[in-house]
RNA sequence: CGGGAUGUAGCGCAGCCUGGUUUAGCGCGCCUGCCUCGGGUGCAGGAGGUCGUGGGUUCAAAUCCCGCCAUCCCGACCA
């Protein structure tokens, strides 16, 4: 392909609307343009690493016997309604008319089709288990699309199901689409950590996610440095550094006038944020409660929910905290509050001598502690653990990181054989419901996953078997445009893909466009063909160059491929 | 949905505060010609704009005021 005629463009500069370093990339690499807030096109290099990605992902299912198919996007409402979730999905379901009032909904996922089709197809347990998937376009129109492709609302995604007779078929192909999703995603050159998860509205028992670790991805995990535990950080259980076994100060009013926040008071006093305890009213359908928790640590609303066994938690508002207590809020502490339900972090109790608000204006006190100056109702875990927080299990010093998710796997049982009525006959000849499981793969964003983990100064370095082309062929002297050009269907015929920069630009730019769109290996052909008679081989990732005689180009170039693909 | 910010050429920005020499500029990119030819090359010429949108104030609005829309970031939310 000659490069003059492909549709891309490259630039130095990225548009504004990009934050994240792969989503840069992708738009100055000429992969990805957006039309709108989550909705983006893949023009042809992005494309490529779109198909590279989708036929990696069919060679590893096909080893597992799934069974790829294309579920319709367009979905009636009935389906959605018989399973519940036309009314409990919420915002995130488009739904619509047709122009004779039927009602739909644009596919998030994919559950309830399913579901149906096998109910239709399958009624013996001679065919179980199942594996089917596709990959499809799906749509949620999210609250804050954002990252590019990292958090689209159109976007792609790669969805499996499967269909036991039992729990216990269940776990083992489970198990088996698991090991796939790890092959894949190791194909793909991802370095990811699986970690519980929350199964949200998909539903089901076990659920777990790959995360692919990247600084500026959307989700925090925390991972013990010794044990090598790791969790999603909202999930995780962790115990904070033992205080050392400080002497009980008597407590000690202070003016801290104008200090609210939990740095102004650290300021003020000269402590550390850790050595301040922090008032939290949230407001519950059981009345206000206050919530303790020491000034570094930041509250996990699930966690406290959970412990208070309520349905509604909401942080209280200024003027509530004003009238009930007295003082605004960044004034408030515990000492004094017995009205109200004192709900403690475990890192509360492990404190001595905290700073907490006195609750009255530009007022706090020294050396609060907690049995002694005040009793807490309920002691719990309900903050998010920090770096340097400890692993519950091994005591190690555990590292919050931040990732993507880039696959999400459920154990889901009968929720939707059961809500659609779906069932097969056991060799007994009775009936029984399909136990179900899904796995999904964010394919539209695994590229830009891939760049997080695989890019240099110069660009995308991508992974030779998701490469859009293995090999740019680049002439650096106009008068070596016809032997690039040999050079190019030498290849070509030779089966490895190719594109030749046929552009009349000087050296410099040719190698920086190759470099920042990713190509894992530059064709250089100009002094080096005058001088010596040959071409050289540039890779990618480490600059390596490699003279290789014209005619001996594409069988090397065929090693090479070969051997990165190892 | 709460907080913050931004809309001026394909992209990045200046101009706005203090309205009028601004026929709205600059850099990148694009087109033409010459030069250069191994890491974003030099020179010359050129094309390209409803200043997001609707209204208002004014003799006069990119500039001031109000509404709306769009986009981005943080949070909430989320396979």
């Amino acid at each position: 392909m000659r490069l003059s005629r492909y549709l891309f463009s490259t630039s130095k500069e990225s548009s504004k609307e990009a934050e994240h370093l792969s989503h840069k990339l992708m738009l100055r690499a000429g992969l990805i343009k957006r039309f709108a807030a989550g909705v983006y096109c893949f023009l042809p290099f992005g494309y490529r690493v779109l198909a590279k990605i989708s036929s990696l992902i069919e060679d590893e299912m096909d080893r597992i016997e799934g069974q790829r198919l294309l579920l319709p996007f367009l979905q009636p409402a009935d389906l959605w309604k018989k399973s519940g979730r036309w009314e409990n999905y919420g915002e995130e379901l488009v739904r619509f008319e047709d122009r004779k009032g039927a009602e739909f909904a644009l596919g998030p996922t994919h559950e309830e089709m399913i579901t149906q089709l096998v109910k239709e197809e399958i009624s013996s347990y001679k065919r179980l288990p199942l594996i089917l998937y596709q990959i499809q376009t799906k749509f949620r129109d999210e609250l804050r699309p954002r990252g590019g492709v990292i958090r689209a609302r159109e976007f792609l995604m790669k969805d499996a199901y499967s269909f036991c007779r039992n729990e216990e078929e269940l776990v083992s192909v489970y198990q088996l689409i698991k090991k796939a999703y790890e092959k894949i995603f190791s194909r793909c050159g991802l370095d990811c950590r699986v970690v519980k998860a929350d199964t949200g509205p998909i539903g089901g028992k076990l659920s777990e996610e790959f995360i692919a670790l990247a600084n500026s991805g959307e989700d925090k995990i925390v991972q013990c440095e010794h044990c090598g535990c790791v969790a999603k950080l909202e999930k995780a259980e962790y115990e904070s550094l033992e205080e050392a076994q400080a002497e009980l100060e008597p407590m000690k009013e202070v003016s801290t006038p104008n200090t609210r926040t939990v740095r102004e008071v650290s300021q003020f006093l000269h402590c550390r944020p850790g050595d301040i305890l922090k008032t939290i009213f949230y407001q519950t359908e059981k009345g206000l409660i206050a919530a303790l928790i020491r000034g570094d640590h930041q509250i996990n609303e699930a966690k406290l929910q959970a412990l208070l066994k309520v349905k509604k938690i909401e942080i209280a508002g200024n003027n509530s905290i004003k009238k009930e207590i007295g003082v605004e809020p960044g004034f408030t502490g515990p000492v004094g509050l017995d009205k109200y339900p004192l709900i403690a972090d475990n890192t509360v109790m492990k404190s001595r001598n905290l700073v907490a608000g006195a609750n009255r204006k530009d007022t706090h006190l020294l050396n609060v502690n907690a049995g002694r100056d005040f009793q807490p109702t309920i002691i719990g875990d309900i903050g998010f653990p920090l770096s340097g927080d400890l692993c519950r299990v091994c005591k190690s010093r555990m590292e919050v990181r931040r990732g993507i998710e880039i696959g999400h796997l459920f154990q889901l049982g009968e929720i939707y054989s059961r809500s659609l009525k779906a069932t097969f006959l056991d060799e007994k000849g009775k009936e029984n419901y399909f136990v179900m499981g899904c796995y999904g793969i964010g394919v539209s964003r695994l590229p830009a996953a891939i760049i997080e983990q695989n890019h240099d100064s110069q660009g995308i370095i991508w992974p030779p078997e998701i490469a859009p082309f293995q090999t740019m062929v680049i002439p650096t002297l106009e008068k070596m445009f016809k032997v690039a050009q040999e050079v190019c269907q030498d290849l070509k015929d030779q089966g490895v893909e190719t594109l030749w920069d046929d552009r009349d630009l000087s050296a410099g730019v040719k190698f920086n466009d190759a470099d920042l769109v990713g190509i894992p290996f530059k064709v250089i052909a100009g002094d080096t063909f005058l001088k010596e008679g040959k071409i050289e081989i540039k890779t990618r990732r480490e600059a390596k160059v490699e003279k290789v005689k014209k005619n001996m180009i594409s069988q090397r170039m065929k090693e090479l491929i070969q051997d990165a693909k190892q």
